[in-house]
DNA sequence: AACTCATGTGAATGGTTTTTACATGAGCAC
DNA sequence: GTGCTCATGTAAAAACCATTCACATGAGTT
């Protein structure tokens, strides 16, 4: 039943025998605990039990593991959004709300992925490798724009697909970076970032066109009660 | 024999006379250069002529110089804010769009700023100072996003300023930080980053029930054209 | 002129990055 | 099994940075 030294630490020999995946999985633990600047190539090798010039044998530098996180993070993320819009079941507007809330999930659960992917300061252009897995995440996005702006109600102009993508994956980061985090950078907030993130999604594509309203326009429950904007739908008292 | 400051400085005495000025401005410098993770304590003193230790007599560490850079950054960007706002002059809407385009100009002038204020992992909720600065800065979208409000056509729901601040905050941030700067971080754009926060607001506020199309609703010059949306408003052909 | 104290220096400590020469042992040929 | 080879790890060292401490300087004050 033991393949190899990879489970427990029984007692390691002069060879590791998994010390790349040792550093990432450090490196990803020490990023999430001191920030991506915090995190230093020689604290990656002492968690990992090895001197501090074995990492040298798996990363040409810091950055460079560095960026093989990112890398592996935007390959989750890139899964985590595919499954949140599950092709847009059970309809389009939903699983594009889905994605909202799986992109601040994200950000959230996996503070360190998305530290190194977005806050690490790497050169997204001189790694062909991260920006093509880059490009892979934010093209579900995209796709899932795709679908939308293809349902734009008739006599409404139909939106550049890329631009909204581009809408929606601006808003939502900027939520995500200023208040999606833990205890960081928090400000006085009147709601979740989640629904303040729904919220925006919502009337923004009510600029579009698009109808969202999820009550009938025609409340019977409020007959003469005051008009309700999609930062309603939360907060029904 | 060899200067004592490697700069034509005239005031080379024992005493630098103005360092804490210079080191800031030094680090400014460095942090546009090189990035806020790559600044070093040591070279913002070796830019200033002095020694190592020096710069401990005017900030306590390497943050609290980050700190105070950032500090100064959001007082700035608040000016500009304020500025560009001109306290709504000459309508609510197209002073408001003069924000968000001020918004992205900082980020894009001043790099080192926006990098300190946004980028550089500072603790904001341990520094009452600096998180004081960025709430004033803060405020400035805030107020705009009251104006706004108030002028929400009537028959249509009113929407939290505050959430309407945090919106159009999300997304100009996002924008800025995903593709605001010179060549970092650039992909395929259909169009330039103020462009994309322009038409994005527009959208966004068409979305809350405003009226936002420059041209008159039926356009003689496109009578049988297909509809138009705001994306359309700079791509006049 | 003498005193004081903010401000700057030099040196020392301990940590990080990265390179270089060397050590180990796993996999493979035989 | 024996012996070869090479990927992988180590030790040592140089260079750099953060931080501290004892000490030096000189500007402002008395």
């Amino acid at each position: 039943m033991s393949w190899r030294k990879d489970h427990r630490r029984p007692e390691r020999g002069y060879h590791h025998g998994n010390l790349k995946e040792a550093l990432l999985q450090a490196a990803l633990g020490l990023i999430a605990e001191k920030g991506a600047a915090g995190f230093t190539f020689a604290d990656a090798a002492r968690s990992a039990g090895v001197s501090p010039a074995a990492p040298y044998r798996h990363f040409r530098d810091r950055d460079e593991l560095l960026a093989s996180i990112a890398q592996r993070g935007f390959e989750q993320f890139e899964a985590v959004l595919t499954r949140a819009w599950d092709d847009g079941r059970p309809d389009t507007v939903s699983a594009f709300e889905r994605v909202g809330r799986a992109y601040l999930a994200f950000a959230r659960d996996e503070p360190a992925y998305y530290s190194a992917m977005f806050e690490s300061g790497l050169p997204t252009d001189v790694n062909p490798m991260l920006s093509a897995a880059s490009e892979r995440a934010f093209s579900v996005i995209r796709a899932a724009a795709e679908r939308l702006a293809a349902l734009t109600p008739p006599g409404v102009a139909r939106p550049p697909a890329l631009m909204m993508a581009l809408h929606i994956w601006s808003m939502s980061h900027g939520i995500a970076s200023l208040f999606g985090r833990g205890d960081a950078a928090r400000r006085k907030m009147p709601m979740s970032a989640e629904d303040l993130l729904e919220a925006g999604v919502l009337i923004y594509l009510r600029g579009l066109g698009f109808p969202t309203d999820r009550r009938s326009p025609e409340d019977p429950n409020a007959p003469t009660g005051r008009p309700r904007g999609p930062w309603d739908q939360k907060s029904a008292t």
